[in-house]
Parts: C-alpha cells; structure tokens; sequence
RNA sequence: CGGGCUGUGGCUCAGCUUGGUAGAGCGCUUCGUUCGGGACGAAGAGGCCGCGGGUUCGAAUCCCGCCAGCCCGACCA
C-alpha cells in the first residue's frame, strides 16, 4: 500500500487544529489495524448497503446498487457478444430436482432455505402461522444455484442436435443460507448472474467454459481495475457435481485471496440427472454437455478490498455509478445563481466527452450543506474526479479538480476548457494506476516456495493472538492429493486458489510428500 | 450445532455490584456566527431501558423463563 500523496498529507496536517479533534483518515479503524472492521466501516461510509433486519441478508443502497448496474451491464454486453440471451427460471425449486445430482445434494443440502406452505392463517395470539392445511405436497427449495430446474427445462428443449447448443444467462437472486454473513461477500441471498449453457460435443462445451473465464478475466482487469490468476480448482474446492471448475482469483489488499468468478464444466454430470438427451448426427441418442458461470455482487466486495484506501473505497472510473462530482461553491447568495448555471453548462460539457466509449458520467450535488462535508462524503464514496467551482473560478474561467487516487487536500486548478478536454485522460490515468497499484501489490506478495519450512513460515503470523496482515499467494509444488490439502487447510486455513493454466508448467516434487509434481498451483487464504 | 458475550433515544455506549420511575457523545430540527469548507454557539425533538413473569411500597438495576443479536469454532460464491 503507497502512502497518500505528501503533499496532500503537509496540506491536511496544516489545516487541523494541533491537537487533531478529527481523525486523520476517514475510515477508522486503518486497514493495517484491523481490516475485517476497516471492511465494514467502508461500506457504511460509502453507503454502498446495510444489514437487514433478516439476518444475513443485506440492503443494497443506490450507491452500491448503481455499481452493480454497471457491472450488470458491462457484463451483459460480454455475454451478448459471445452469442448468449437472457431468459429467466423460478426461484422456487422442486426439492425432488435438486436432489438428482448426488454430489449436488451434498454440496447444497445444508443451507438451503426451504418453502413448505402456501398460506399464513392466524394464530389465535395475535399473530400468523403457516396454515397446517395449506402444506405443499412437495416441498419447494428457495434456489442456491439453478442448474437443476434449468436443466430439467432444457430437457423439455432439446430433442436434436439440430436444437443445440443453448447460451442462456439469466440475472437473479438466490439464497444460501450462510452460517457466517458479511455484506457483499457472504450474504444469505445475494445476486448474480448464472450462465447455463448446453452442447452437442464435450470439445464445445470446454471451449465454452474457457471462453466465459476469460470473458471473466478481461472484465476484472478492464473495468474492475484487478489483476486475476485463472486457473482450475482442485478436486476439494470444486463445484458440486462439475467435472471441472475454472477460476479466476483476485488478491485484496491483506493478502487474501478471493474468488471473484466461476466456470464450470459440468460434463454430462447434469444432463444425465436432468434427461437432457438429443438424437446426434448419426442418428444416436446423446447426453448433451453442459456449463455453468457466474458472477456475483461479491465483486463489489473484492472491489472495495482491492481498491479501497483510509478514506474509503475507491471506484475504478469504468464501474464508478459517477465518474466526476461536480461541488458548487456558493458563499454567497447573489453569486449562487451565476454558478449553478456554469455548473450546468460543465455537466453539459463534460457528458458530452467519451470514457471508455460512453458519455461521461456526471453528478451534481447541490445539497445546501457544508462544503467539507460535501466533499468528505464523495471522497469515502470514492468517486473518481471531484471538481469545484465557485464564484472566483467564474470570473477565471477555472475549476479545482481533485483526484480521488492523490491526496485528500489536493486540487489541480485548470481552465475549464483544458479540464473537460483532458477528462478522459484523467479518469483513464485514474483507471490505470489502480490496475498498476493492484498488480504490484499482487506481484509483491506472491513468492515462490520449495520447502515445507518455507511454506509454513510464510503463512504463520508472528503474533497468533492478534495476527498482522502477512502471507499472501504461494506457488508450490503439490503431489496432487487430496490428503495433503487437508492437512494444510486444517494447519494453516490455507488453500490451493487454483491450479494456474501456463504453457509451460515446471515440474518438480511435492513439498509436503516428494512426490512428483507436474506444475506448481497457487496456495493462499482466502475469503 | 458447541463455547463466550450483549440487549438502554437513529448510531456508539454509560448507569445495574450498593433498587427510588433515565444520561453522554455523535446524528437530527430551528436560530445565530462562520464558511473555497468535514467549523462554532444556543435552543429543541426523540426512550413503556429486548419480551414475559416474580420479589418489593417502589425494578433499567435483584430472581426465573423466553426471544434476539454479536464474537470464536465446523460449512461456504
């Protein structure tokens, strides 16, 4: 993590008062002191969401909503381009369904919400219960993931080979019912999108899954400004029921690692447990080949862990909801009129500019409260750009532009012709340095290990009792053992993120058994 | 599902041991002074102290029961 700008910290220490009635960042606790508590105070002070009165599931606030539209639409635009349409399926599944897929079952069984009456009546207390007369015959699952009623429909499509394959996504909520929630990373609903996708050949089918991890890959480096490895899970972390799973894995700013998407190549796993059957070109009656993909508002939450500062998150420009915030600076009254008007007038000027291929997109806040607090607001809402104008800038011609990746303090004073002509640029710049500042804080904390010793070390904190921010990704070699993973999960709460896709893996042994190794794979803790 | 803890204005909490019908900071409202700035002052709104029962002249405070939430473990996008 670079330190803020100094510039900006000699500019904010000259404007306190000595004894510092405020604290010195706006996020307390500091990353380094506490990160999980740093985490959460990050999504208040942004107002991205909050937790709800139902346990485990969260509100999600227009600020933190207005990202994930971006990311929706974004992503939606990728899937499109790769030939794949929207539909969408219940929310409610037969509980016969899920339980067709034996490791399916087991995957999800225990944290399923389950729907077993149609009726409320009341209870004789003032109250209501669900009415004994109105059970379901069969009970309903609330979906953790939708492959079994997708599935069971895509049966119902598929007669030929002629109807394959099918590209569908759908947009939706589901619900696992978590032990442990925390906003945006593990809620008890959440939202997504879920890929299902069925062929005719296994071959099309693993170009698909391979397709949509890089679909996957580009987005996470383009728009969300994050470095991901991709690579293939291990058999113990895998999807239920996949043959295969492919991953990409982010590193967020204490090391960890997250996984920010999925791509499965289910086999014909699904199609055998769902009767999805074609008659080939051979005139044979064929299982089809399925996928599964998604996405999930977990990305906001490794957004806000990858990018985040001691003022708050900050947006990468391409998924900011507003890439500039435009603050009037009305001191006095008879001045107000004249600059709200060139206010106007910049928006104007500015929506007119292109980002990325978009208009720019910009906010005006002309809430009646005090500037500083205007400002600090936007700050911890990590817009990229903020720009003031006021009466002195009028007669100038001028604004004042801060960054939100410098100094807290810190104002550029441009004419305004030069600042909507260098718009782009800068959000660009902006845009850039995150990815830059993410990739070398990956690259720093990812080491390449070849002993046992050297293994444990790396992942042991110095002070067990309140661990510091250490570790990070480990490259070793690993004899491919279920047995071993274990071992190392159970020592250390470590795990292999992925088996990374190289062209040339390096062989070598084990550095738990000696065995023979046929690539080193990717160790960390993780989210 | 095991272990620890906590429920008091919107938020964070004090008060409880030694019962006498409620406090602080922040936030909110209004007024004023400031103000290219997360300022200051004054006034004000807001609480059947988680729920039910018991002891007592009297319970936020003591006793019993229940409910909810948080933290630590097992599980997880």
């Amino acid at each position: 993590m670079p330190a803020p700008g100094i510039a900006g910290t000699v500019s904010a220490l000259f404007h306190l008062p000595f004894f510092m009635s405020q604290p010195a960042t706006a996020i307390t606790p500091r990353r380094d002191e506490d990160f999980p508590e740093w985490y959460q105070q990050v999504v208040r002070a942004a107002d991205l969401a909050e937790n709800s009165d139902v346990r485990g599931c969260m509100v999600i606030k227009p600020w933190g909503y207005g990202i994930w539209e971006n990311m929706q639409r974004v992503l939606d635009g990728m899937f499109k381009a790769t030939g794949h349409r929207n539909a969408y399926f219940p929310m409610f599944i037969p509980l016969s369904y899920l339980a067709k897929e034996a490791e399916h079952v087991e995957g999800f069984a225990k944290e399923c919400a389950v729907v077993t009456h149609h009726r409320l009546e009341a209870d004789g207390q003032g109250g209501l219960r669900p009415a004994p007369s109105a059970e379901l015959t069969e009970p309903l699952v609330v979906r953790p993931t939708s492959e079994t009623i997708i599935g069971a429909t895509y049966a119902k499509w598929v007669q030929s080979y002629r109807d394959l394959p099918i590209l569908i996504n759908q947009w939706a909520n589901v619900v696992r019912w978590e032990m442990r929630p925390r906003v945006f990373l593990r809620t008890a609903e959440f939202l997504w999108q879920e890929g299902h996708t069925a062929h005719e050949t296994e071959q099309e089918a693993r170009e698909e899954t391979l397709q949509m991890l890089r679909v996957y890959e580009t987005f996470a480096r383009e728009y969300l400004a994050i470095p991901v490895y991709v690579g293939e899970k291990s058999e113990g972390e895998r999807f239920p029921g996949a043959v295969q799973t492919l991953c990409i894995e982010a590193m967020v700013q204490d090391r960890k690692a997250i996984q920010a998407g999925t791509s499965h190549f289910l086999g014909q796993n699904f199609a055998k447990a769902s009767g999805i059957e074609f008659v080939s070109r051979t005139n044979t009656r064929e299982f089809a080949w399925t996928t599964s993909w998604g996405v999930s508002t977990r990305l906001i939450g490794t957004l806000i862990m990858a990018h985040g500062d001691d003022d708050g998150i900050q947006l990468p420009p391409r998924i900011a909801p507003a890439q500039v915030v435009i603050l009037p600076v009305t001191p006095k009254p008879e001045t107000r009129d004249a600059v709200l008007k060139a206010v106007e007038q910049l928006a104007a000027a500015l929506r007119a500019q292109t980002f990325g291929g978009e208009p720019v997109r910009v906010e005006i806040d002309r809430r009646d409260i005090g500037g500083g607090t205007k400002n600090w607001e936007w700050i911890k809402k990590g817009v990229p750009l903020r720009v003031e104008i006021g009466p002195r800038d009028l007669e100038k011609g001028s604004v004042a532009v801060s960054r939100r990746d410098r100094g807290v303090k810190e104002k550029e004073f441009l004419t305004t012709d030069a600042f909507v002509s260098g718009v782009s640029g800068m959000l660009e710049s902006i845009q850039a340095g995150l990815l830059a500042r993410a990739t070398a804080l990956r690259d720093a904390h990812t080491v390449v290990l070849n002993t046992r010793e050297e293994f444990y070390r790396f992942f042991t904190p110095s002070n067990p009792d309140r661990p510091e921010i250490h570790g990070g990704f480990a490259l070793a070699h690993w004899n491919g053992s279920r047995e071993v993973e274990e071992q190392v999960k159970a020592d250390l709460k470590v795990t292999i993120r992925c088996i990374p896709m190289e062209d040339s893996p390096e062989p070598g042994r084990c550095i738990f058994t000696g065995d023979p190794s046929p690539r080193r794979v990717i160790f960390a803790k993780s989210y």
